[in-house]
RNA sequence: AGGCGCGUAGCUCAGGGGUAGAGCACUACCUUGACACGGUAGGGGUCUGGGGUUCAAAUCCCCACGCGCCUACCA
């Protein structure tokens, strides 16, 4: 007998396990042993070094952990690569924040400080979370951890760029652009939010140069008409259309700008004349160039006014310039009115700054040709395949149709420094090192380009630079194409697709065969978890309230759909953990003889029925697992675990058991019993093993059985562990429709006994007798299971036959099939409640009845419906028919 | 403005043309030699509303309402 406590107590074996794994080189795909074995390999999508653990990562890695372990259980050589990314903008906002503490700039330490001190900070603080993931019980391969700004992931991110350069894909170029007046840096029109915003809408009087009057036009920003250099209407907008060429004077300027006809504008909004500033917005920037027209900039770089918005106006925030505006507009009587309005405003992701469209030099990206190598596997190949594919596949789709330029250069310190050196006379030269931008360019003199790449841009390289690109190394033979991606819906832009485009375009192949999108976890509202709302739980606290596997189990059963978190989930699953711990503990506790023999299941056909049925029922499982694990269906997949494990082996198993289990002496059939006990709970711990590591090598490494033998032939020879055990699989030939069939029969039985126990009021403690009566196939089936039946319904006395005459003071039940039982309570029963209770039992049959002989009298129904299913409701019909006849001779006897 | 998703038991969610499901919560009984983080038996839903297709709709289609997300160049 082997005792362990009553209650599982999760923390003991968390650490204890996960070094032990981490040591032995458990997670390495190096400790697969078969040279043919199949490949299986995730890359992580890489935290942020300023990250800390939240639900978002828990729930991915979980996911990742949990098709890691059930790969590597399967054989398959396994590779988990992690990794963390240097987040440019982020992090280096982070470490700003911590100069300003001691009174610092970045501009005080300097570009070479700055970038040192940044480098500490990542040593000190950055990567926590790695740590944290430690806690997960991810199985990632440590060995190959990768940061982006790793020298090796550097250089590949330099390899892309002089590439992508030189074939013309990457060019520099003055464009208008995002700019973040606070970070001082442009953003890709990814990184902007668009915040709805209470404003005004202002229209403004442009008077005519050459007659009378005036155009109105209308804008929320009246202090951009200062850059002012057109004003267009629609070709079509018969008010303007004599309008078209004449000439305005922009009040305050005195600047003379012409009426042109874009097809852009809409004439319903507004006036239907609109104001062009080509060098603050985005639209009328395009609108100049098709039409030739200046571009003033009257608003720099830190959002101040310059000195080509005039001496008034010059180093004005560009706030107090539009209330400066609106005041000599409305002196010149050129304020038409103002109008409550609500618009929405671009805004920094980061630092929700309001964005700046300012006209900049930056380094772009053409899209075209990698966009139309995305568009193009996924239509030849259906590549990457989405899970679940809608609506995500459209939403990629849709999304490269209309991909424009990316934006690549960023004004930071923290990130890879762009390739790019500049001579004396001004000459590009794009080149891997420093030495080789000198020999192309012939000179020494040269200077680097300021400018770091978008985070993304290394992001975009992370399938292959991880593993080594450009280089043609093993890993990458290996493990690329990555397996399966498993992210949040909302890198699908940012990062998916840009991984999926580089991987085609210097691979020759797609990043990943499959894409999974996960939900997203929420708070009890419904609103999402952030820092800025303060209402986000912290994984770790989960994991100290209720276990590592409870929480593992929660996340998993969220699967594709969002959740609203409630600790309720992890408790009920905590409340599973435990339930696995104390079939364990039982089977414990009677294990010796337990670990005689290697095949307790052998002469199949001479096991008891419970022992076929738990068999089959163990099969049909693994089966069902592997098919959902297979399609990434995590919720599916732990409901079948769950109501395998605590219905299936505890509620009817291990009860079925007990009587041969813990017979007081010492038998073969004793042993034998005990044995298959531990088979089936061995089996079950592995399948459960992918979603709670912990529990099951814990419980795993204390069943009395040969574990080296139950280890995957892969990994013959190590230590065993059962994360490196082989996964069940379902075998056919163990599926029994007859004993599941047969137990249902059983189940029925018992469960009908035990409802009339209850509503009868019967004494726990009291011993009844029961009178079965069952047709010639069933009877030989509860004959041979009378004493556990009887162990299960308190029975001291069952008895099976044809068509015993049942006492006329019994509490009778008529079973699916036409089976009948009978427990007579002589002196016990009150003839009243029986009656109301066989009253209640005919009606529900009855309702039932109606619904389907209506059905069935619908001449509509017979002839198209298909004959199997018009058969199976007559089926049912006489089913019904005779247990209700069999429930009318019950109460007449009661009468 | 468009696109998409969702609306199922008090709560959180599965399911998905043919007998409405789970967990939690609730009621009653039970400390039965694994587990009260447990056992047994129950109660509870016209599957948001309205139309349509069909022999049959919670499920498919349309409309409405409510909620959420994404995309967007209406100043």
């Amino acid at each position: 007998m082997i005792e362990i406590p009553k209650t599982y107590d999760p923390k003991e074996g968390e650490r204890q396990h996960y070094e032990r794994w981490e040591a032995r080189g458990y997670f390495a795909p190096e400790i697969n042993q078969d040279p043919n074995a199949p490949m299986f390999s995730i890359v992580i999508p890489p935290p942020n070094v300023t990250g800390s653990l939240h639900m978002g990562h828990a729930l991915q890695h979980t996911m990742m952990d949990v098709l890691a372990r059930y790969k590597r259980m399967s054989g398959y050589r396994t590779l988990w690569l992690p990794g963390m990314d240097h987040a440019g903008i982020s992090t280096q906002l982070m470490v700003t924040r911590d100069l300003k503490k001691e009174g610092l700039t970045r501009h005080d330490l300097g570009r070479d400080k700055f970038v040192e001190r940044v480098w500490k900070w990542k040593e000190q603080y950055g990567g926590q979370i790695l740590n944290q993931m430690r806690q997960e019980g991810v199985s990632v391969d440590w060995s190959r951890f990768k940061f982006t700004m790793d020298e090796d992931l550097s250089r590949a991110v330099r390899e892309v760029f002089v590439r992508l350069y030189d074939e013309g894909l990457i060019y520099r170029g003055n464009r208008i652009v995002n700019w973040c007046p606070n970070d001082q840096t442009v953003l890709s029109d990814l990184e902007v939010q668009r915040d709805p915003q209470k404003g005004k809408l202002y229209y403004l009087r442009y008077p005519f140069k050459n007659r009378d009057g005036a155009v109105t036009v209308a804008t929320t920003r009246p202090e951009t008409m200062l850059g002012d250099t057109a004003v267009a209407v629609n070709p079509n907008d018969e008010r303007y259309a004599s309008l078209i060429g004449e000439v305005l004077v922009l009040p305050i300027v005195n600047r003379e700008i012409p009426i042109v006809a874009d097809e852009f504008v809409e004439s319903e909004f507004g006036t239907g004349a609109v104001k062009v500033t080509p060098a603050h917005d985005p639209n009328d920037y395009e609108m100049g160039k098709r039409h030739n027209l200046a571009e003033v900039a009257v608003i720099d770089r830190f959002a101040r006014m310059t000195e080509e918005a005039g001496a008034d106006f010059a180093g004005l925030d560009r706030y107090k310039a539009r209330e400066l505006v609106i005041e000599k507009l409305e002196a010149l009587n050129l304020l038409e009115k103002t109008d409550d309005y609500e618009f929405s405003i671009s805004k920094c992701e980061r630092c929700k700054t309001v964005i700046e469209p300012l006209i900049s030099t930056q380094w772009f990206c053409r899209m075209d040709q990698l966009r139309d190598l995305a568009l193009a596997k996924l239509r030849d190949e259906g590549k990457p395949r989405f899970v679940p594919r809608v609506p995500y596949e459209k939403v990629y789709a849709d999304w490269l149709e209309n991909l424009r330029d990316w934006t690549i250069s960023r004004q930071l310190w923290w990130g890879h420094q762009i390739p790019a050196w500049y001579t004396k006379d001004g000459d590009v030269i794009v080149a891997r090192s420093v030495e080789e931008a000198r020999q192309k360019a012939g000179t020494d003199d040269l200077t680097q380009d300021e400018d770091v790449l978008d985070t993304w841009f290394s992001s975009a390289l992370w399938p292959f630079s991880t593993m080594g690109w450009p280089d043609e190394t093993e890993d990458l033979r290996t493990f690329y194409p990555t397996s399966v991606l498993i992210t949040g819906r909302d890198i699908i832009f940012l990062w998916v697709s840009r991984m999926m485009m580089t991987g085609l375009k210097f691979m020759g192949a797609e990043a990943f065969d499959d894409v999974y999108v996960h939900g997203t976890i929420t708070d009890k509202h419904g609103q999402r978890m952030s820092k800025t709302k303060a209402n986000g739980v912290d994984p770790l606290d989960v994991f100290e309230k209720y276990g590592v596997d409870a929480t593992r189990l929660t996340l998993a059963s969220a699967g594709a759909t969002d959740m609203r978190w409630n600790d309720k989930h992890v408790e009920s699953y905590r409340n599973f953990a435990n339930k696995i711990w104390n079939a364990a503990r039982f089977c414990l506790m009677n294990a010796e003889g337990g670990d005689s023999g290697d095949a307790p299941f052998a002469n199949r056909e001479q096991l008891p029925l419970h022992d076929r049925w738990i068999l089959s029922r163990l099969n049909r499982t693994a089966g069902a697992v592997k098919q959902q694990l297979d399609t990434y269906d995590f919720h599916g997949v732990v409901q079948t675990l769950y109501h395998f494990f605590w219905d299936d082996f505890c509620d009817w198993y291990i009860e079925l058991s007990k009587a041969s289990v813990t017979a007081d002496t010492p038998s073969p059939d004793r042993s034998l019993a005990r044995a298959r006990l531990f088979s089936i709970l061995e089996q079950a711990l592995r399948l459960l093993h992918p979603f709670m590591p912990y529990l099951t090598e814990e419980l795993w490494q204390k069943l009395p059985v040969k574990h080296a033998m139950f280890l995957h032939p892969a990994y013959r020879g190590a230590e065993p562990t059962i994360m490196l055990a082989a996964f069940p699989e379902e075998d056919a030939a163990l599926i029994d429709e007859r004993a599941e069939t047969e137990m249902q029969a059983i189940i029925d039985l018992i469960s009908r006994v035990r409802n009339i126990r209850s509503e009868m009021n019967i004494k726990p403690g009291d011993r009844i007798q029961l009178m079965i009566a069952a047709k010639a196939d069933l009877q030989p089936v509860f004959a041979a299971s009378t004493d556990q039946i009887a162990r299960l319904t308190r029975a001291k006395e069952v008895s099976v036959d044809g068509h015993t005459d049942m006492p006329k003071a019994s509490a009778r039940a008529v079973l699916a099939g036409g089976a009948e039982v009978a427990v007579p309570l002589e002196g016990l029963i009150d003839f009243a409640q029986e009656r109301a209770r066989l009253v209640r039992e005919k009606e529900k049959l009855q309702k039932e009845a109606g619904k389907l002989e209506a059905q069935l009298g619908n001449a509509d129904f017979v002839a198209r419906a298909p004959a199997e299913k018009v058969e199976e409701l007559r089926a049912r019909v006489t089913d019904i028919g005779q247990r209700t006849t069999a429930l009318d001779q019950m109460l007449e006897a009661l009468s």
